[in-house]
DNA sequence: GGGGTTCTTCATAATTCTTTCAAGTTTCCC
DNA sequence: GGGAAACTTGAAAGAATTATGAAGAACCCC
């Protein structure tokens, strides 16, 4: 599994020390780990230092402002947001989800409705990254991270574009499967993709050029005549 | 494909016989058999008396709620399910997977996609429940994977052409048994080949250059004069 | 709106596979 | 043995599949 058996982190990012003070009891009571941040800054760092579980984020923050940390965090991870909206704002509402959180809950909220929404978010993440593999992978010379989104090849950057990234990671999680043109489009480019075969012929040319170019990165990906292709991690 | 031959049954539980027929439409061109019910009540009888592969479970339904639906069938089983929910409604969306469903689909939704996630979880829990499963065939030194498309001989990898690989695929099934060319043909060349008997002779030529090349992989595939090829694991 | 990146498509080249053919070998049966 | 039928296998034409560079579209961030 991703991390391990350890209780789940949740981060808190909110200046009002009472709603922290709430929200960690609620949070705690289900077992999770609580982290908290008193502004966007240091949330920001905070998140980026130990990386949580999932974000608990409230949009009117000193500093920084939610909205701008949402941003900025959607650059260098997928962790999971839950934004605290003051109003039932048309507005702020779509601001957030604009910005890539993954769920909001109006203020005043229940407490008990927040930690409901914290665990479906970690369910719903827990079963997509399941779907794609723990958050760090390995095999042969290759490392990828997905929660800071980070690929290596014996220790050197790769520099992957989101999808060749998707690609890797799904490589990475089974080598030696073979995967159909179809199964790499499902789960590497959105159900919402209507595209051709040979589009994903395009992305495998230019993953392979990268991971080629890299030290011990030869020959990685094969291709399966007739069906796919194939992740060796030692060709 | 996961084991069986026959094409997996689809339940769509939805009133709008609009939806109903355009998700029909695109599964069917997909191959699979959809089942289809109006209302909730409906809809968990079918799924008892002919479980089906995967259900597609509206969330408003008349009689009985898809929410209530999904959890009754929880209950009893664990059928891969696929929520429809309307659209800005968060809350729907929560309470979908909180009941246990494997995947929501927000309405108005495209069919194509619909069928996308319906091959994706299908493809999922196959090879969850796989495991042992006839998707992998061993016999003598010989292994062969259909799910992930690699076959060894004492652990090397042979290197099939799509071709061989169903000979093999067929031969391991049943050992022993004698293939007249015909049935070669049909079952390991498609249904609409009209050539010449020789070129199977040609396929196990080059199949057997393979076998025997492989360590302990010698004299394999055994020719019946008059008749056919017969694969035997220990000759 | 501009600049940069990423994604998709397309066209062409390169590769791999399939089928056929033909010459040589084996098997069967008298 | 001898002859006929059946099989084997290498070579080559033909078919199918894949590789990849380039062009334009789409997208994102400033």
């Amino acid at each position: 599994m991703a991390g391990g058996n350890e209780a789940p982190t949740v981060l808190v990012v909110e200046d009002d020390p009472n709603v922290v003070e709430l929200v960690r009891l609620y949070l705690e009571r289900d077992g999770f780990r609580v982290d908290t941040a008193q502004d966007g800054r240091r949330g920001l760092e905070l998140a980026r230092q130990s990386p949580p579980q999932l974000i608990v984020l409230d949009l009117m923050l000193p500093y920084l402002d939610g909205r701008e940390v949402c941003r900025q965090l959607r650059r260098e991870s997928s962790v999971p947001i839950i934004m605290l909206t003051a109003l039932a704002d048309e507005a702020d509402r779509l601001a957030g989800l604009d910005q890539g959180a993954d769920d909001y809950v109006t203020k005043p909220f229940s407490p008990r409705e927040l930690a409901a929404r914290v665990r479906a978010v970690l369910r719903r993440t827990a079963r997509e990254t399941e779907a794609g593999g723990p958050a760090a992978l390995e095999a042969g010379p290759f490392r990828l991270d997905r929660q800071q989104r980070t690929a290596t090849a014996a220790g050197a950057a790769l520099n992957l574009t989101p999808t060749e990234f998707r690609l890797l990671s799904l490589f990475l999680r089974e080598p030696g499967r073979t995967f159909s043109r179809d199964e790499l489009i499902d789960r590497a480019f959105g159900y919402d993709f209507d595209g051709f075969d040979r589009t994903v012929d395009a992305h495998i040319s230019s993953l392979r050029r990268k991971l080629n170019a890299a030290p011990e990165g030869a020959r990685h990906i094969q291709t399966v005549y007739g069906s796919g292709y194939r992740f060796n991690p030692a060709p």
